[in-house]
DNA sequence: CATTCAATGTATGAGCCTCTCACATCACTC
DNA sequence: GAGTGATGTGAGAGGCTCATACATTGAATG
């Protein structure tokens, strides 16, 4: 049995793993993460419903994969457009924009890259988010308070996290209208939203409190 | 046919619909969303497989009636904790943190309540956010400086609702740890963060920095 | 009361999906 | 050129969503 494949021209495919993941990025897009199976992804690779499983122990596994890749090139967006930005305060905000854009673009990617189920269960795809931090901590460093612990960097980092994360959350659920048409308004106001963040993080005597900023 | 339930006293279930929301929510709390099945919510109800369909057009609608249900108890958390805080900043920082530890409280309740696909689909969801924001509109007008547009207040409000989620979303996914056991800690740090943007907003020469937009 | 009927539950099944297992095919090594 | 491990195929078990036809019942109506 087992005739000569369909649709290729060798029995083996030469790269199903990545050819797998690429497919499971533009499926997403169109259907969202529901929407998503790993027969279809197999279908539209022109191999059996089987094939994916000799490369990804199960569905979730597949989607971390792309979730991973996304965070590439969220990583590569970073490094090609923010890294260079003047003051490292400017560049802490610009990150929280940047990322809204990319989010715009990338859609169904940051579904997958945040899906809660996903992120608690494959720790890699923390560990990425961690060497993104990396990134960024230098940054912090410049911004905090000198007297601060190192601590309110990295506390920093995550509170601008969250920020954007909620901000992306927001624009793709429609909260604002059709992503496309407030992408960017809703950019520049994740960035000024940081700014505020990050000027709140640099006050020399510690916590923001009431007292902590004058007038 | 049609033999007399088992598991029941009477034929008909007298409110299934309810029971079947209560279910649901118990059923993400043990295996999250991705686990959760209308078959399972069905058996502990001890219905049919097909009798939630009578109440719930499809297996989004129970969820969406579930996170409504959840969006209904969060409120109830607010009015009873955070609404009678003093002064209008520190209320709203409250807010932060008073939602951190309603999601360790409830966990996957608030997986469904910001579910990426159920937001987009079910506008219900939308609108129950947009009554939490009405509340905490008067507070938001208070601190915004008294020339600006009132449009600060609602960015105001956007902005703290993303923080909110990012730190929800990170708690959740185990970023920090345990959640049990790093709940109060992340609460706080929340709180912290959403002190430093209420001071952002509130300066009254329009948003924090320079006119310098991100590039 | 008796009857009707709309609401609610059951039974059944089609179609899809995930994941497994035995077997086929092929690239590579010795 | 035979052996071997990696990769793909086919078949199928078991679960799920949802549609459809039928059963049961409480409540309204006469």
């Amino acid at each position: 049995m087992a005739p000569t494949p369909k649709g290729r021209a060798t029995y083996h495919h030469g790269d199903l793993a990545a050819a797998l993941v690429q497919t499971t990025l533009e499926i997403i897009d169109e259907v969202g993460v529901r929407g998503f199976s790993v027969a279809e992804a197999a279908r539209r690779t022109c191999v059996s419903p089987g094939a994916p499983y000799r490369h990804f122990a199960d569905r979730d596994a597949l989607l971390a994969a792309a979730a991973l890749e996304v965070s590439r090139r969220l990583r590569a967006i970073y490094l090609g457009s923010v890294a260079d930005v003047g003051s490292a305060q400017e560049r802490l905000a610009a990150v929280a924009g940047t990322f809204v854009r990319a989010a715009a673009r990338y859609r169904g990617g940051l579904d997958i890259l945040f899906a809660p189920g996903l992120r608690a269960t494959h720790p890699e795809l923390r560990d990425s988010s961690r060497e993104f931090v990396d990134l960024l901590l230098p940054s912090a460093f410049e911004v905090v308070a000198p007297g601060e612990a190192a601590a309110t960097a990295v506390a920093l980092l995550d509170a601008l996290h969250a920020l954007a994360r909620g901000y992306v959350a927001q624009l793709l659920e429609g909260k604002f209208g059709d992503p496309d048409d407030v992408v960017e308004e809703v950019a520049i106001r994740a960035t000024r939203a940081a700014r505020a963040l990050v000027a709140g993080y640099g006050v020399p005597s510690g916590p923001v409190g009431e007292e902590g900023r004058d007038r």
